[in-house]
RNA sequence: GGGUCUGUGGUCUAGCGGUUAUGACACCGCCUUUACACGGCGUUGAUCGAGGGUUCAAAUCCCUCCAGACCCA
C-alpha cells in the first residue's frame, strides 16, 4: 500500500483528546471559527442556549442534549448563517444556598448575608469550573469568551432594568394574596415549583353544631386551620343537608378575635361521598378553598405566620407550629368528647420542589407578574413559532390553559437578584434605580440617577436627588426575584437587548431556543411571557425541545435510584487506554457495564443517530460502543484509503470524461447531500446524520470504493479526482456531528479544515443533479447493488476467492453501461 | 384522577392505509480480499403491546384495555 497521508491506523479516543486539545489552545483561531461576529453581514442565528445550573456533576442527558445544540449551532455554521452560540450558567437560586447550608451545617438566615453570599460564590465557582471543562471535552463551540453567569452585575442588570420596565407599564404588581409559602425555608414558591409527596395523615371526623343544636360530621386533615374557616359548605345537590343551607354554625374551638360562628352554603366543587359531604373552608388549606373564599367574596384570615407557626387568631394554639398545632388540637377535641373517628390514610401532600417541606398557603404581600390577561394574546403569538417536533408544543398549550393566578416573582431569600427598590418613610412612593444601574437595596442607597414613583399609581414624581428630603427614611427591599424571572430573560439578554440595540434589532425574535421538555412549564413559557408583556412579540422563530435521558431501562436518572452514569466517564472511557465500567442499579439486579472506546465524537454521533428530537432516549454506554465506534472506524479507513492517492490540484473543477461509475457514484451522492442539506435547514440531526451514515459507511465503500479499485492503483486522475472530491465534502457535512473527527481528516489530506466551511458543499456536477441523466443513474443503484451482491455469493457458493477470476455470469441488461467496471471489478470471464 | 407522548425480531430503530415490514447491533455460518477482522459476505429471527371496530385492504385510522415516560390535579 503506498504510504497514506492520514497516518494513523485508526480512530481513537486518544487521538481525539489530541486533536481537541490543539483545538483550544490557540484563542485567536478557536474565536474566528467559533466566535459571533454580528457584523459580518451574514444573517445573525442567535441560540439561546439552556444555561446550565452547576450542582455537581452535569447530568449526562443534559451533555447529550447539549451537544446537539452544538450540532445545531455547526450545521447552521455550515449553511452560511453567523450563529451566536452563547455558553452561559445559571447560578441564582435556593440550590446553591441549600448546598452551602449542608457543607456549613448552619442556616443561611443565622449567617450575615454578605457572608453568606461569598459563601455561595465560591461554592458555585468551584462547579462551574467542572461543568466548563465537560463543556469543552463534549466539543461545544461556544462562544466561551463571551461567558455569562446569571449572577454577575451585567446580567442581574437587565433583570432589575425589565422589572422596572414592567413595574411602570402597570404589568408587575404588589398584593396582599393567597401565595404558596414553605415555611421551613421562609419563602414564597410558584405554581411551578410544587410538587406531591405522598405521606400519611390523619382524617380527623369532628362534630360541628349548628345554632339550633343540629349535630353535623365534618372530615378534615387540618382540623388546625378551623380557627381561620371562613365557611362550611355542601353540594348544591345534596339532598342530606339542604334545610342546613343558610344556617349558621358553630366553630367546635376556640378562636382569638373574630366571630366563631360560619354560615353553611353550597359549592359545587364539594365531593358528596368524600366522609360526610360536608366541607369546611379554611384560609388556606387547599387551591380550592383558595377559590372558594375568592368566588364568595370572604375575607381570608390568617392562621399561619411566616414562621410556619399558629396566629393569635388560633386562640390555644397560638405560637405552635402547624404540625404540633394539629396534634394539639386532635388532643384537645377529644378531650371534649367532639371527635368521631380518626383514619390513617396515605394523601399526596403539596411540597416545595427543592426543600421538600410541606408548602402552606398564607397571605403575604408579594411581588406578582400579571400574567392571566395575556394568555389569549401569547397564543397568538406563539402561532409564529415553528416548533420541533411539532408535537411537543402541546406541552406548553396544557401549561398555558392551567394558569389561573399571576405569577409570584418575590422570594425571601438572599443568593438571587434583588429587587430594585427602596420605600419612602411612608411607604406611599418607591425609588427605583436608571436602566443599566446594577443595585442591592438591602445594602446601597440609590445610586444617582434614580426616580421616584407614586406606590400605586406608578407616576414618574421626579428624580431621587431633588426629592431626597421629602422621602425621610427611606427603606431598601430586602426580598429578591425568583430565579425563573432571571433565567426568562436569556434570550433577550443574549440577542443584544440593552447592551447591543442595533444587534438586537436584527437578531430578535431569537432564532432557536433549544430545550428539554421537563422545564416547558418553567422557562420556555416564563421567556415567552417576558417577550409577550416587554415587546408584544414571540421570544423565538424555533424551539426546539428534546426528550429527555434516561437509564438503560427508561427510567429517570437519579441519585436515590443509583441509575446515574456520569458523562465525564463515558467522554473519558477509551482515553489512555483505560476502559469504562459502570455500575448500574437496574429494575431487578445491580448490572455492569462496559466499553473499551467512547469518547465525544462517538457519544454525539449515538445521540445524533439514535433518537429523533423529543423522545426520550436510554443511555448505555454498551450499545454506544457497540454500534457507533465501529461507524467511525469505517469511515475513518475510507479516508485513510482516499488518502493514499494523490490529491488533484484541481478539486473544485469538474475534469472531462469522468466514467460512468464515477458519473454514477456523483448523482448519488448530490441525492445524500440534498437531503442532508434539506435536514440541516430543518434542524433536523437525525435524518441528516442518518442519510450521511448510510451513504458513508453504505453504498461508497461497498461498492464505489470496490468498483475503482482498480484503476486507483492504475493512478487514474479521474476516480482519485471524484474519490476525494465525494470524500473531502463528505467531511464538510458530516462536521456538525463530529468536528474532531472531520477535522483531523480535512486538514490531514486537504490541508483545510471542515469545520470551518461557511457554505454548503453544492452539487458537483450540475447536470446529474436533478437531470433525467442523473435521475437515471440512481435508479440504477438497487439493481447495482444486487448484481454485486449476486457475484459476491456465487464466488463463495463456489469456494472462489473475490479476487479470483469466475466465468458463466452474466451482467443484466440494464446494467450494461457497466459491463467494462464489473469486469474488471468482479474478474468475469 | 386528568392531559400529552411512547410501545415494531434478543436490543435499538424506520415505516404512519396496499411494501415479500426498513436498517443497525447482537446471534449463527463462511471468508485474510494490496483501507478496514474495530473488516467483508451470507443466514436465522417480528402473530408490528392486547382486544375490538372502520375499510376491498390496517403496524399505519377509531375505540377499550395493559405497560412505561413526562406533566398536571
Amino acid at each position: 500500500m503506498p504510504s497514506p497521508t492520514l497516518s494513523e491506523k485508526r480512530w481513537s479516543v486518544d487521538l481525539e483528546k489530541k486533536i481537541q486539545e490543539e483545538h483550544n489552545s490557540d484563542a485567536a483561531t478557536y474565536s474566528k471559527r467559533y466566535g459571533f461576529k454580528p457584523n459580518s453581514g451574514k444573517e445573525i442565528f442567535v441560540i439561546d442556549t439552556p444555561p446550565p445550573y452547576p450542582s455537581g456533576t452535569w447530568h449526562i442527558g443534559a451533555v447529550a442534549q447539549y451537544s446537539m445544540i452544538d450540532v445545531i449551532a455547526r450545521s447552521q455554521r455550515l449553511l452560511g448563517k453567523e450563529v451566536y452560540f452563547p455558553w452561559g450558567v445559571d447560578r441564582n437560586g435556593i440550590n446553591i444556598e441549600f448546598t452551602v447550608e449542608k457543607n456549613t451545617k448552619r442556616k443561611m438566615k443565622t449567617y450575615d448575608r454578605e457572608e453568606f453570599l461569598g459563601l455561595c460564590r465560591e461554592t458555585i465557582e468551584e462547579f462551574t469550573q467542572a461543568m466548563r471543562n465537560t463543556a469543552k471535552r463534549v466539543g461545544l463551540s461556544c462562544d466561551f469568551e463571551k461567558e455569562y453567569l446569571t449572577d454577575a452585575p451585567n446580567y442581574r442588570v437587565v433583570t432589575q432594568s425589565i422589572f422596572v420596565e414592567l413595574f411602570k407599564k402597570g404589568t408587575i404588581v404588589e398584593d396582599l394574596r393567597p401565595n404558596i409559602y414553605d415555611p421551613v425555608e421562609g419563602t414564597t414558591i410558584a405554581d411551578a415549583e410544587v410538587e406531591r409527596l405522598n405521606r400519611r395523615t390523619q382524617l380527623v371526623d369532628i362534630k360541628w353544631h349548628t345554632e339550633d343544636g343540629t349535630e353535623v360530621i365534618i372530615s378534615t386533615t387540618r382540623p388546625e386551620l378551623i380557627c381561620a374557616c371562613g365557611v362550611v359548605v355542601v353540594h348544591p345537590d345534596d339532598k342530606r343537608y339542604t334545610e342546613l343551607v343558610g344556617k349558621k354554625i358553630k366553630l367546635p374551638v376556640p378562636v382569638n378575635g373574630r366571630e366563631d360562628f360560619v354560615e353553611i352554603q353550597t359549592h359545587a366543587s364539594v365531593k358528596s361521598e368524600f366522609g360526610s359531604g360536608v366541607l369546611m373552608v379554611c384560609s388556606f388549606g387547599d387551591q380550592n378553598d383558595v377559590a372558594v373564599f375568592r368566588e364568595l367574596g370572604l375575607t381570608p384570615f390568617q392562621a399561619i405566620n411566616l414562621d410556619g407557626c399558629m396566629t393569635d387568631l388560633s386562640g390555644p394554639l397560638s405560637g405552635m407550629r402547624v404540625k404540633d398545632a394539629r396534634q394539639e388540637i386532635i388532643e384537645w377535641l377529644q378531650q371534649e368528647g367532639k371527635i368521631v373517628k380518626i383514619e390513617d390514610r396515605e394523601q399526596e401532600v403539596p411540597v416545595s420542589e427543592r426543600g421538600k417541606n410541606p408548602v402552606e398557603i398564607i397571605l403575604l404581600k408579594e411581588w406578582y407578574v400579571r400574567q392571566t390577561h395575556i394568555q389569549g394574546k401569547m397564543k397568538e403569538l406563539i402561532e409564529d413559532i415553528e416548533f420541533h417536533p411539532i408535537r411537543n408544543k402541546q406541552f406548553l398549550l396544557d401549561w398555558m390553559d392551567n394558569i389561573s393566578i399571576d405569577w409570584p416573582i418575590s422570594r425571601r431569600r438572599w443568593y438571587h437578584t434583588e429587587i430594585p427598590i427602596w420605600y419612602s418613610e411612608d411607604d406611599d412612593f418607591i425609588i427605583v434605580p436608571p436602566a443599566g444601574t446594577y443595585v442591592q437595596p438591602w445594602k446601597e442607597m440609590p445610586p444617582v440617577g434614580s426616580r421616584v414613583l407614586s406606590r400605586e399609581e406608578r407616576e414618574d414624581i421626579g428624580s431621587y436627588e431633588e426629592l431626597k428630603d421629602s422621602l425621610g427614611q427611606i427603606t431598601g427591599e430586602e426580598k429578591v426575584f425568583d430565579t425563573w424571572m432571571d433565567s426568562s430573560n436569556s434570550n433577550l439578554f443574549v440577542s443584544g437587548y440593552l447592551n447591543q440595540p442595533e444587534v438586537f434589532e436584527k437578531a430578535f425574535p431569537t432564532a432557536l431556543r433549544p430545550q428539554g421538555k421537563e422545564i416547558v412549564r418553567t422557562w420556555l413559557y416564563y421567556t415567552l411571557l417576558k417577550s409577550a408583556l416587554l415587546l408584544d412579540k414571540p421570544g423565538f422563530q424555533h424551539v426546539w425541545i428534546d426528550g429527555l435521558g434516561m437509564d438503560p431501562w427508561g427510567r429517570k436518572m437519579s441519585k436515590s435510584l443509583g441509575n446515574g452514569i456520569d458523562a465525564d466517564s463515558v467522554l473519558e472511557c477509551g482515553a489512555g487506554g483505560r476502559t469504562g465500567s459502570w455500575k448500574v442499579k437496574g429494575p431487578e439486579k445491580t448490572v455492569s457495564l462496559r466499553a473499551n472506546k467512547i469518547g465525544s465524537e462517538c457519544f454525539r454521533l449515538w445521540k445524533a443517530c439514535d433518537a429523533q428530537v423529543g423522545d426520550d432516549f436510554h443511555i448505555n454506554p454498551e450499545e454506544i460502543e457497540q454500534r457507533y465506534f465501529g461507524v467511525l472506524t469505517k469511515l475513518f479507513n475510507v479516508a485513510r484509503f482516499a488518502s493514499q492517492f494523490e490529491v488533484p490540484n484541481e478539486l473544485d473543477k469538474v475534469p472531462e470524461n469522468l466514467a460512468i461509475e464515477d458519473q454514477w457514484i456523483i448523482s448519488e451522492f448530490q441525492s445524500t447531500m440534498s437531503e442532508v442539506k434539506k435536514s440541516w435547514e430543518n434542524l433536523d440531526i437525525y435524518s441528516a446524520t442518518q442519510a450521511l451514515k448510510a451513504f458513508g459507511t453504505g453504498v461508497l465503500p461497498s461498492h464505489y470504493l470496490e468498483m475503482v479499485k482498480s484503476r486507483l492503483y492504475d493512478d487514474d486522475k479521474l476516480a482519485a479526482w471524484t474519490l476525494h472530491r465525494v470524500v473531502r465534502d463528505f467531511m464538510s457535512a458530516f462536521s456538525p456531528v463530529c468536528p474532531f473527527f472531520t477535522h483531523h481528516i480535512s486538514t490531514t489530506i486537504y490541508g483545510s479544515s471542515a469545520v470551518e466551511v461557511d457554505e454548503f458543499p453544492g452539487n458537483i456536477v450540475e447536470e446529474l443533479a436533478d437531470s433525467n441523466k442523473g435521475e437515471a443513474l440512481r435508479q440504477l443503484t438497487i439493481d447495482l447493488q444486487a448484481f454485486n451482491s449476486e457475484v459476491w455469493s456465487t464466488k463463495k457458493e463456489n469456494g472462489i476467492s473475490l479476487n479470483q477470476p469466475i466465468t458463466g455470469i452474466k451482467i443484466p441488461e440494464k446494467l450494461q453501461g457497466f459491463n467494462e467496471v464489473f469486469s474488471r471489478m468482479h474478474k468475469l470471464e
